[in-house]
RNA sequence: GCGGGUGUAGUUCAAUGGUAGAACGAAAGCUUCCCAAGCUUUAGGCGAGGGUUCGAUUCCCUUCACCCGCUCCA
């Protein structure tokens, strides 16, 4: 499938359109069109009423381990902003990052290490050190091999080389040189190798890890991923917070409330459906990696015995809800991260991928993670941010006090609610595990319109075979379920059909066109994916019956005037 | 963020240093008893800003957006 033709198609029929394209767009942002917004209301409707709202808490489902509940919640975009300290995006997101002009190479400001280098037969020449870099494992290995490389030196005349302590890359010193004073090397008469500032910046002579010559590196810039905002209307940076970039925390946050309020026990899943933000350095590829998007998820608590299971489970049960909805076959896939691949607090994680037309052939495009999270989220909101420790452990971030080096506190405190569960039955208290499955229902309609784009030929009136392009959208999910047309417009036929689209638009979403060759009107109905068109013909006039054509097939039968609503409706729920 | 490419009507495309055409689509009407091409009429465009020039949609610069590659992707 040319993804030209299908962006070029819900421009044209009002599925997408860019964000504020009258001013010329704006990168990462787009909006969705009358037929758009009713697609992707469909499906999100669609996960909400089969994962929350029909589910049957009184049974068990297939391959669940037990019953359980669902329930939903609907939070604030912008939350406390100690949850986005706590939950370690505050850290993850505000990277600093160095560019290289030379290799192109984007590096994390703090993963760069490096040693003022000096050859000491060049002492007293006037030519200065240099500030050798390397993201290595090995850092005295490898800059030590790099400062020789440089130096023009072997290994055997290592001993000509002078190297300063192992220390980060200097920041902030273009504007000001205090730190690059502070921090020169001094050569072996104990005199600054450096001296004129006004004119030269350490930066000039950064070597850059993979560079072959000094001053590639740009100026650590920061890499704000969140979405900053400011609270009050006198704000300052104080105020600072932030748009979500998941909804995820808006639901650990409020785990107790909901505890407290409904007489949920676990195992038990809360959902929500809402905006997320984040500033993707490169959004890419139509929808699928937008700054401002649309989350569908779940957190699923339960024992921590059975969160295996449970995550097997949820895994299959999204998969499935996918293949439901007709996005089966080949481009749909579930792959499981490898271990090597799993974020430090997950125990598994499988990605639902699609293959989007625009990927390369063989790449998936992700469009929901289900995750295996542990008791590390409402572990986090009960103590502070977690790390890893060296025994592969969760603990809380230590970090210096100020002014008292040898004193520790928690980076980020946490809310010091308790947070556990207590099983009224055994008594029994824990702090629950958690899955979560969550799904991009931006990433869902795009593979939902991806997956619907479809030509065939059909013969027109004259029997001459003719390109039809038809959006074979599940009729659950379809925006206009369906049209309805008097085959001419003359003969009381239009009052009929009238009255028919009357009836069922009280029902759901339909269309009435008399206008043209009703050909032509199919062919329409047919771009815009409407699975039924029901048409008032001279047969009516006589029996009470219409016709009603099927998008896929083009099979037409009739149907009393009636009964249109029901019929329609067993096929489009 | 870097490199390359592209921006003309709703869509797909032309042409041009002297203010733009087509096809399809859309709207109105006629015609039409079942799958877009029967007729008539109508509306609609040079991404934005600056420069060069008597004059710029065309040449130059900047910017914005899109596409491809790299980078990034908790």
């Amino acid at each position: 499938m040319d993804m030209d033709k299908l962006v070029s198609l819900c421009k044209r029929r009002g599925f997408l359109f860019q964000s504020s394209e009258i001013y010329g767009g704006l990168n990462g942002f787009w909006d969705y069109g009358p037929l758009g917004v009713e697609l992707k209301r469909n499906i999100k409707e669609a996960w909400w009423q089969d994962m929350v709202r029909g589910h049957d808490e009184l049974s068990t489902p297939a391959g669940a381990p037990e019953a359980y509940e669902m329930t939903g919640l609907d939070c604030t975009i912008i939350m406390h902003p100690q949850v986005w300290k706590v939950s370690g995006h505050y850290d993850l997101f505000c990277d600093m990052m160095v560019d290289c002009k030379a290799t192109k190479k984007r590096y994390r400001y703090d993963q760069i290490k490096g040693r003022w280098a000096f050859r000491k037969d060049q002492v007293g020449t006037g030519k200065p050190p240099v500030f050798v870099t390397t993201v290595a494992e090995e850092f005295d290995a490898d800059i030590e091999r790099r400062a020789l490389k440089y130096f023009n030196l072997r290994s055997k005349q290592a001993d000509q080389l002078d190297l300063g302590e192992l220390m980060s890359l200097p920041q902030g010193i273009s504007a000001q040189h205090g730190y690059f004073e502070s921090e020169t090397y001094y050569d072996a008469e104990g005199k600054p190798a450096l001296t004129d500032y006004s004119s030269d910046t350490p930066l000039n002579h950064v070597l850059a890890p993979e560079a072959n010559e000094v001053g590639t590196l740009t100026e650590p810039r920061e890499f704000n991923l969140m979405f900053k905002t400011i609270v009050g209307a006198m704000g300052t940076e104080e105020d600072a917070a932030f748009l979500r970039p998941e909804t995820a925390q808006g639901i650990f946050v409020n785990f107790k409330n909901v505890l407290d309020s409904t007489r949920v026990k676990v195992p038990f899943g809360i959902a929500q459906i809402g905006k997320s933000f984040r500033n993707e350095i490169t959004p890419r590829n139509f929808t699928f990696r937008s700054r401002e998007f649309e989350q569908m998820e779940i957190e699923f608590f339960c024992h921590p015995n059975a969160s295996r299971k449970w995550y097997e489970y949820w895994r299959d049960r999204r998969m499935k809800w996918y293949t439901d909805l007709g996005l089966a076959g080949e481009r749909l896939i579930m792959r499981e991260h490898a271990a090597d691949e799993l974020s430090h607090y997950s125990v598994g994680t499988a990605d639902i991928e699609y293959a989007f037309p625009f990927l390369p052939e063989g790449e998936y495009g992700e469009l929901e993670g289900i995750a295996h999270r542990g008791d590390f989220d409402l572990r986090s909101h009960m103590e502070g941010k977690l790390v890893k420790n060296a025994e592969g452990c969760l603990e809380v971030e230590m970090v210096p006090v100020e002014g008292k080096p040898d004193k520790l506190r928690p980076k980020h405190r946490g809310s010091g609610r308790d947070l556990t569960y207590r099983d009224e039955v055994t008594n029994e208290k824990f702090v629950p595990h958690v899955i979560e499955p969550s799904s991009g229902a931006d990433r869902a309609t795009l593979a939902f319109l991806c997956e619907a784009y479809y030509e065939d030929e059909q013969p027109d009136e004259k029997g001459e075979m003719q390109t039809r392009v038809v959006m074979r959208f599940h009729p659950r999910i379809a925006p206009i379920k369906a049209a309805v047309f008097p085959l001419v417009k003359k003969d009381g036929l239009p009052e009929i059909a009238q009255e028919i689209y009357r009836k069922l638009k009280a029902k759901f979403s339909a269309f009435y066109d008399e206008k043209g060759a009703v050909g032509r009107r199919y062919r329409r109905q047919d771009e815009a994916g409407t699975p039924y068109c029901i048409t008032v013909d001279g047969q009516t006039l006589t029996d009470n019956t219409v016709t009603i054509r099927d998008r896929d097939t083009l099979e037409q039968w009739r149907v009393k005037v009636d009964e249109v609503v029901e019929e329609i409706s067993k096929r489009v729920m």
